[in-house]
DNA sequence: TAGGGATGGGTAA
DNA sequence: TACCCCTCCCTAA
C-alpha cells in the first residue's frame, strides 16, 4: 500500500526498531541470500525516507528498497517466515520481513544519491522545494493528473493521493501543466504537506476533512478496501460527497483516475 | 482452480 | 503505449 506516506513511516518505524543494533539479516525465501549475508550483524544506523524510495543504513552499506506496486513491510515479533519473505531484518523482539519489493538492492552512498537525484521534491521532507516542480509543471502540456504522478516532477504522491489532492482543490486533472495556475500550483504543495504527514501519523490515507465528514453529515464512516476515508478514489459511479453527482473514472498516466466532474473544474 | 486487480515503475518500441 | 516484474487476495466458474 506504498504512497510516499507508507515509506516515511516505515523509515521512521525501522530506525525505532534497529537504529544503533546489530540485527540478524537474512532471506528467508533465498532471492537475497548473498546480500544478506554481507550486512548480517552489522550496526544499523537508522532508516530514511524519500518519495517512495525507502533505505536502512548499515556503516557502509545501504539497503535500498522499492516497494513498487504490491511490496510489504511488515514488523512484528518474530515467528516463523509466512509466504515469500524477501529479507528479514531481526532484534531479538521485532522481525521486519520483506515480501514483493519491486527494487531491493545493496548500495553504496554515491549509488543512492544518483538514484533520489532523479526524484523531484518530497512533501514529507522539510528540505524540499516546490519551485523546483513548478519549473516542470508550467513548461508541461501534460496534464496535472499526470505531472503528479510523474516522481521525477514530485516524488511520493501516488493515485491515492492524485485523486484527492485534485479533488480538495476543486481542479481538473486534465488541465495542462503550462495552463495551470501559479497558485493552484501552490494549493496543491500546501495541500500535500499538510495532508501526508497525516498519513505517516495513522499509516493511511485519510482526506475527507471538515464540513464533509461522513459524522458531519450524519453518516456512518465508510472506509475504503484500502484502508482510508476519501472523497473520490475508487468511488467511480457513487456520488460525490460534496455535490452529490457521479464520481467519473478514467485511465490517465495509465492508473485510474476519479474525479468529480462538476467539483473540479479550477484551473 | 483460474483469472484479475492493486496505492509502482522500468524498458522497449 | 504495451509489456513485464513483484505477491496476495478476492471473485467467478
Amino acid at each position: 500500500m506504498p504512497e510516499g506516506h507508507t515509506l516515511h513511516r516505515l523509515a521512521l518505524d525501522l530506525t525505532d526498531a534497529f537504529a544503533g543494533t546489530h540485527p540478524r539479516v537474512s532471506s528467508p525465501q533465498g532471492r537475497f541470500a548473498e546480500s544478506a549475508a554481507i550486512i548480517d550483524g552489522r550496526l544499523c544506523t537508522g532508516a530514511q525516507a524519500n518519495g517512495k524510495h525507502l533505505w536502512l543504513e548499515f556503516e557502509d552499506q545501504l539497503l535500498h528498497i522499492h516497494l513498487g506496486l504490491i511490496g510489504k513491510f511488515s514488523l512484528a515479533p518474530p515467528a516463523p517466515p509466512r509466504g515469500e519473505i524477501r529479507v528479514r531484518i531481526a532484534s531479538p523482539e521485532l522481525a521486519a520481513d520483506l515480501s514483493g519489493p519491486q527494487l531491493c538492492v545493496l548500495r553504496t552512498d554515491a549509488e543512492l544519491r544518483a538514484q533520489l537525484a532523479k526524484l523531484g521534491p518530497d512533501p514529507l521532507r522539510p528540505d524540499a522545494d516546490p519551485d523546483l516542480a513548478w519549473q516542470r509543471i508550467r513548461r508541461s502540456n501534460r496534464p496535472i493528473g499526470a505531472l503528479l504522478m510523474d516522481q521525477s516532477v514530485l516524488s511520493g504522491v501516488g493515485n491515492v493521493y492524485r485523486a484527492e489532492v485534485l479533488f480538495r482543490q476543486r481542479i481538473r486533472p486534465h488541465i495542462e501543466g503550462n495552463r495551470l495556475k501559479r497558485k493552484s500550483w501552490q494549493a496543491i504543495w500546501d495541500d500535500l504537506v499538510w495532508l501526508m504527514p497525516q498519513g505517516v501519523r495513522d499509516n493511511r490515507i485519510d482526506t475527507v476533512r471538515d464540513e464533509h465528514t461522513p459524522e458531519a453529515m450524519g453518516r456512518p464512516p465508510r472506509v475504503d478496501d484500502h484502508g482510508g476515508e476519501v472523497y473520490v478514489y475508487r468511488r467511480s459511479q457513487q456520488p460525490c460527497l460534496v455535490c452529490g453527482s457521479r464520481v467519473r473514472t478514467e485511465v490517465l498516466a495509465g492508473r485510474n483516475l476519479f474525479w468529480c466532474g462538476r467539483c473540479q473544474r479550477r484551473s
